[in-house]
DNA sequence: CGCACCGTTAATGTATACATTAAATGATCC
DNA sequence: GGATCATTTAATGTATACATTAACGGTGCG
């Protein structure tokens, strides 16, 4: 497909190319945050730090007090925590942080393999830059230095890098901002299964044949390898949860 | 840590089978909606309908006025909206219906035909029980009969009506919710360009293909055929628009 | 005549008061 | 003793009052 650059920018929504974790919407550097943004980021941030535990109730009266804001805009973060699957409000029994279960994980790896895989295709077909392939290099030599270092929380960040390059290499926001809220649903797996799962040494020549692809334009290649990549990371993780034999997280 | 509550059972999310228009969240059968629910439906039904013009922008307060409630509901309301691609929220300036660009049609021709190939594929792969085959070819005989009988709009119902018993199959409660955005998104360009287009006449030959695919128990058949559908419709519409010559709708 | 500054104001952001309702409790009756 | 129903109550749902702030227009100065 020729890369014809369209009419102009999207009109369409926020962009957020490499976020790393919490960011949601807003992008005004200096601007003082509104109430409702700085709860849905510290929320957001205990839920995934599990400073939240899964499963736990938690009234909306008590997260005012802990965040030093009233009720109000406490309501509104929730709203969003809610539409990105990340808790449940229940009527009378405050917020719950959702557990995931191994079918939610099967979901979740199923959407993201098809979606990073597009991702992957798309960047392939239109090319990279050499700063942005070098990048993308970068972050594989972190992960093998992790790797060499026994680093895992070091190979973890630089594999979040990685995958976060190429989602946002792809400019489809829409599919960013998908990824980004299957990824952050099922981090605190992955984080807590992070030390129990094989060293994830296979994926290095994985991410390499990936960035060949890519620099070899053939999107084809590139299609394939990362969903096969992905398809065998989530797999592994399912029959791990499965062997743990824990339901929820 | 103020933490309430086990870990009990693992409800994933919301789940909304083959839900055809607004629905949103709850399911309360015979509960009395909430002010934010009931003002989240009637205003995404106005924002499909054009009943509130894209680029337009409307005031909290006056939100509040045609829908008889206060801005509390009307924001969270908004806010379910926003994350959803459809409105913009500006601080001073009300909320702002999101025009679609042909570039953000693009974007979401790209993750559709994705997400909706995989809902072929497990579905496929799966298999369907002979009720759920005969629905989905009850739609495709509905929309050979809306052709012949020149009835635009109940081919149009009956197509999305076919997807959505597709997608629904998949059983993916985060792939179902993902092509639910992104249909949102892209139903006022559809439902505008629907006179414009060709008579979908090929489509229906693809339908039945995917049918039979399914019916065979061939995921990879099943993939590629609706694959195929997708990137074709997504292509033709976006032609379609730059030959119109708009640049938003 | 134009530009910058400042005060006004309109709209939102936020807190709070009030209404509603489902859950818990206890008393009563069988 | 147990179950049902009325009552209480705690938490949320909703409206409203108040604080904040950016847009706008007018005025004065260069």
């Amino acid at each position: 497909m020729p890369t014809r650059g369209e009419t102009k920018e999207t009109p369409g929504q926020t962009e957020r190319p490499t976020a790393p974790a919490v960011t949601g919407r807003r992008r005004k550097p200096a601007a003082r945050l509104s109430q409702p943004q700085r709860a849905y980021d510290r929320l957001k941030q205990m839920i995934l730090d599990n400073e939240l535990q899964a499963g736990a109730y938690v009234l909306q009266e008590e997260l005012g007090v802990m965040l030093g804001v009233s009720r109000t805009p406490i309501r509104e973060a929730l709203i969003r925590l809610e539409q990105e699957g990340l808790v449940e409000i229940r009527p009378r029994h405050g917020m719950r942080v959702l557990p995931i279960s191994i079918e939610a994980m099967r979901e979740i790896y199923e959407v993201l393999t098809a979606l990073e895989a597009l991702a992957a295709r798309i960047v392939a077909t239109k090319g990279l830059a050499s700063h942005q392939l070098a990048a993308m290099e970068l972050a594989v030599d972190d992960m093998e230095g992790a790797l060499t270092a026994n680093d895992l929380d070091a190979w973890a960040r630089a594999d979040q890098r990685f995958h976060a390059l190429l989602v946002g290499y792809s400019g489809n926001s829409r599919l960013i901002d998908m990824v980004e809220t299957v990824i952050d649903q099922s981090y605190r797996v992955r984080r807590l299964t992070l030390r129990l799962r094989p060293k994830p040494v296979a994926s290095n020549s994985d991410h390499r044949a990936l960035v060949e692809a890519i620099r070899a334009r053939d999107p084809e290649r590139a299609y394939r390898v990362h969903e096969q990549h992905r398809r065998k990371s989530g797999e592994m993780l399912v029959e791990l949860l499965k062997k743990l034999e824990i339901k929820t997280f």
